[in-house]
DNA sequence: TGACCTGATGTGGTATGACCACACTACTGA
DNA sequence: TCAGTAGTGTGGTCATACCACATCAGGTCA
């Protein structure tokens, strides 16, 4: 007739998954498991944990999904800190179904870019300079291509939000990493529609590079986010010529 | 002396997890199944993918981790539109055993906030404005209070946020809600600590009120910054007071 | 002696079948 | 009519066996 049962103490928390998730989480947060860890083996942590190997493995393929551990096949379950990408996962479900958020994520994309050149205005090492300049040149040189055109404009910005120092700036930005870059193919088409936009394309990284070097940072945002309306005002351009195109 | 043996043409992706993860994705990605769908119940669904249960689990269990589907013991998988709340989970997991994390989400803070702002200069409502005049009739009733005082103060900011109406920048803002709760109830001790700086507050606040409401794009900018730019300097002043305080 | 092959071992990956727990529904009885 | 209850469908868990991959020690052959 008695039910419960409890067997030990630390047990009183939720069971199964919840019970395994919770302690992982808890020793990953307590620091009593580091980023580089290898994992005990599943089957002696489900005994140690009191679940099945099912269950042990759902809570680990969940923290996997965020990145906090890495399963590797014959290998081992390692302890990873958390990375981007696995924001790229999520944003690719979050945006899915909503053509209309593409544009929406181009605010985010000039608050993050405009922030990361004023920082970067003030932070920037020589070494983040050349990035830019060696950037700044592959835009010029590819300026007719609109494949590798678009890489290299999407290389310019990169760097110079790396350029910011900011993790959290470049966590963020990278974490749009893919739709950022349909954003520049975009642009990249337009450009070969319009050929005076080529022109501004050059001018205005020219033009950003300078203000950096100059550490002007108010300069620096001012020019930045001329360079998005331009890009913004081609784009509705072109929406009213083709309806069809994307907007 | 064969090996592969492929019972079915759609299996030539990948195995197990990875193909119904994939499964999945596509289907989510393609429209197939939408918010509010009912998935499959299990049984049948691992069946009809060829793999087990566990592995089916496995695959739910990473998908609900980021909001795609949500699991009701005794109902079904309920497909979501993913959330920001996981988001939260993530920087809980990535913020991590890295305090000096808490100083850098400033920046995404100051980015997201500074484009919200012009973007609520441009969009807001009626609606918004009336919400931000009671954020800031808030803030001064509650200038004494650290506790609500924290709350007013975020609950201003956020209603700017929501101003923009831009659910990129709201979606980026919320996930940093946690970490950005504890910056404001930080600048509260802060209030306390410094009494002159209970008059930048309110000051401050209306300021950003008034430039919303002439919808004066820059000039909300550059308050915004000034802001933010105070609130950084007292920080650094009762960092050099008292070096054991949160920098 | 050296490189290469091969097996043993440890790890994650999967399958199966059974049973438990919860939510909802429909039926039954008062 | 209503409340209680049994049934059904769903997710939740377990135990065990076996497969697949990675690694390394030991042996084999040149």
């Amino acid at each position: 007739m008695e039910k419960p049962q409890i067997t030990r103490p630390e047990d009183a928390c939720g069971k199964g998954f919840d019970k395994v998730f919770a302690f992982l989480r808890e020793q990953f947060l307590a620091g009593a498991i580091k980023p580089g860890d290898r994992l005990t083996p599943e089957r002696e942590l489900c005994q140690r944990l009191g679940v099945s190997r099912p269950v042990l493995r759902e809570a680990l393929r969940a923290l996997a999904m965020i990145g906090v551990v890495e399963i590797l096949h014959g290998v081992g379950t390692i302890v990873r800190r958390p990375d981007v990408s696995v924001l790229g996962e999520f944003f690719a479900f979050a945006l899915a179904q909503r053509a209309d958020m593409t544009d929406d994520v181009m605010q985010a994309r000039i608050a993050i870019e405009c922030q990361a050149i004023r920082l970067a205005c003030q932070r920037a090492t020589l070494a983040d300079i050349e990035r830019l300049r060696g950037a700044l040149d592959h835009i010029r040189s590819t300026i007719d291509d609109p494949t590798a055109g678009a890489e290299a404009d999407h290389a310019f910005h990169d760097a110079m939000v790396r350029a910011s120092k900011s993790e959290t700036l470049l966590c963020l930005y990278q974490a749009m990493g893919e739709v950022l870059r349909q954003s520049h193919r975009d642009r990249r088409d337009l450009v070969r529609r319009y050929g005076n936009m080529k022109d501004h394309v050059a001018q205005d990284h020219e033009r950003l590079f300078q203000a950096i070097v100059a550490r002007d940072e108010r300069n620096a945002d001012d020019i930045l986010r001329k360079h998005f309306a331009i890009g913004d005002e081609y784009r509705r351009r072109a929406a009213l010529a083709d309806p069809s195109a994307p907007t």
